[in-house]
DNA sequence: GGGACGATGTCCT
DNA sequence: GGACATCGTCCCC
């Protein structure tokens, strides 16, 4: 696992990425970059599994409900961090995103595949390559990340943001239902990279 | 104010 | 495959 020849930097994706359908911007997110910077060390996990929740016409979705509570933040600026905690001990962070501003939406990330830094994520989570990212809770331990990075804006160059990455040639999208939910669970609206050991559970 | 329930991970069998 | 840890959020008294 390393970065693909001809990559030369990390440059943030831009605003209006995330400025379009819930749904297609998951999918456009798998072979993107996180970059996460703890005391000067350069973590970078590739996005291998994602899942889209949209707004009031989504049941799965924390923003069924309408703009209250935690999920206000999805109807908030899009290309921002949703954090929050599951099962009262695991952080979940997902990016805003949707078609309009004044609607709500947001992707969660499930999975990656270390890039950089991988010795400096066992700090905090010492596990195998393809484990130590696999999972949102798991991923977002391995990267640092918590509560207090909700809000964050991912646009910008900072201790943490979403580059530009690349799909391996040969790499294939598989669609799925997305995991772990009860309403709204006909919707395939998982996404995750074929044949990579990261992802967190086969379709 | 109280109770039920997770967008999960881990450990055990 | 199944139990369970563990607590914030939400909904309903």
């Amino acid at each position: 696992m390393k970065i693909q020849s001809g990559f030369t930097e990390f440059k943030p994706i831009e605003r209006s990425f995330y400025l379009r359908e819930t749904v297609d911007v998951a999918k456009d997110l798998l072979g993107q970059l996180l970059v996460r910077i703890v005391n000067k060390n350069l973590i970078v996990v590739r996005i291998t599994e994602v899942e889209a929740y949209r707004g009031p016409d989504d049941p799965a979705s924390h923003a069924y409900r309408g703009k209250k509570g935690r999920a206000k933040i999805m109807f908030e600026n899009v290309g921002i961090a949703y954090v929050y905690i599951s099962y009262g001990i695991h952080y979940c962070m997902n990016v805003v995103a949707k078609s309009h501003q004044q609607e709500a939406g947001a992707v969660l990330i499930r999975s990656g595949e270390p890039i950089l830094g991988y010795e400096f994520m066992k700090k905090f989570h010492d596990k195998d390559e393809c484990k130590i990212s696999s999972g949102p809770g798991n991923f977002t331990r391995a990267l640092n990340i918590d509560s207090t990075y909700n809000g964050h804006d991912l646009t910008d160059k900072s201790d943490l943001y979403i580059s530009r990455g690349w799909l391996n040639a040969g790499e294939k999208i598989l669609q799925s239902r997305r995991i772990g939910i009860s309403n709204g669970a006909d919707k395939p609206w998982r996404f995750l990279i074929e044949n990579n050991c990261t992802v967190s559970k086969k379709p």
